[in-house]
DNA sequence: CAGTGATTTGGTATAATGTACCACTTTATT
DNA sequence: AATAAAGTGGTACATTATACCAAATCACTG
């Protein structure tokens, strides 16, 4: 098996993992950081600048593993930043996040998550929990080659696609049952 | 092949080809009446009332084969009813119309489409063209088998979907070489 | 290190989407 | 007709997002 081959293996692994991590308990500031660094790293290797305002707002939508909205983040951002930031600079903040592909958007919440994989090509699918909030981004090859599959045989060219799925998670269930 | 199988399997087919419906030319008038008149025995079926303004909103919703937002609603009412129908109302409509299975919402437009197949169990999943706007629903048995598969593994208990397609539809990706 | 253009941010105002609330009307059921 | 339920009218407001322009900062060049 060579390099390539092994890291997409490994790659594939922590993708489907990632909703135990969201969904579960686990050390969140180093999480949270070794996000922050890997971020940072995106943009130096990109030749764009995480500046303090962009940087805050990722940290802030990543110490959420719940969908965090707009204006959530311009109310918490005083305890980062020290002083207020207006909607506008958050929004211009977030579109950088968003093309960096540091974050994603959830339409239906109107808010965004971090994403746990930036760089790599993958799809979006979310997975909300409608009991706890948490989402987890997942990603498939047989999900991935459905959705290819589906369109090509509408005719349709698939160029982006956002999936949003809501249920239980894991923990949840485990409450659900356990009441 | 009893009759049960069959009539999945006629259902399966409309699914798959109302991709075609949207995406290209057709006669709208008639695709228009035969779902509002659809929508009418199904709420009859159900014992609710598919007023003048539920069925006004659902008509201009049915009417453009693109997604349609909530205030362009409002802004066409006056055409069909002769009078201003202030937005809470149409949102009362739409809530309606949601829970009757006769419309989507489409949250990455804020916008909302008539659903070809209401009263029967399929997946939301919506294939939007970036170049026209049009918008199909297609449904497919291998996706949703996917879907249920990638979160069943993630431990994950699917109840709703929603899956929003960009790209182009087969006319458009005909004029984009044609060009 | 000054000059210059590009990028980023500050801040006001406003647009677009959606809802809470309460009074009133219409419909369905005794 | 009396009554309850369902639907509508309309004001006001909440939430999400952006247009616009001025000021500041950064990056590069001479």
């Amino acid at each position: 098996m060579v390099h390539y081959t092994k890291s997409l293996l490994v790659l594939t692994l922590i993708m489907l993992s990632n909703s135990r991590a969201a969904h579960h308990h686990h050390d969140h500031n180093r999480c949270l950081s070794a996000a922050l660094s890997h971020a940072e790293q995106h943009c130096t290797e990109a030749g764009v600048r995480l500046t303090p305002i962009r940087r805050a707002v990722l940290e802030l939508i990543w110490q959420s593993h719940r969908p965090l909205g707009a204006y959530a983040v311009v109310e918490q951002l005083p305890s980062i930043l020290g002083r207020p930031i207006r909607p506008p600079s958050v929004y211009r903040a977030i579109d950088f996040l968003l093309e960096m592909g540091l974050i994603h958007r959830l339409p239906s919440y109107n808010a965004f998550i971090g994403c746990p994989f930036p760089g790599s090509e993958h799809s979006d699918v979310f997975m909300v929990c409608r009991c706890c909030g948490s989402a987890a981004e997942v990603s498939a090859e047989t999900l991935n080659k459905s959705l290819e599959d589906t369109a090509s045989r509408a005719g349709f060219q698939l160029e982006t696609q956002n999936i949003e799925l809501s249920g239980l998670c894991a923990s949840c269930q485990q409450e659900d049952s356990s009441s």
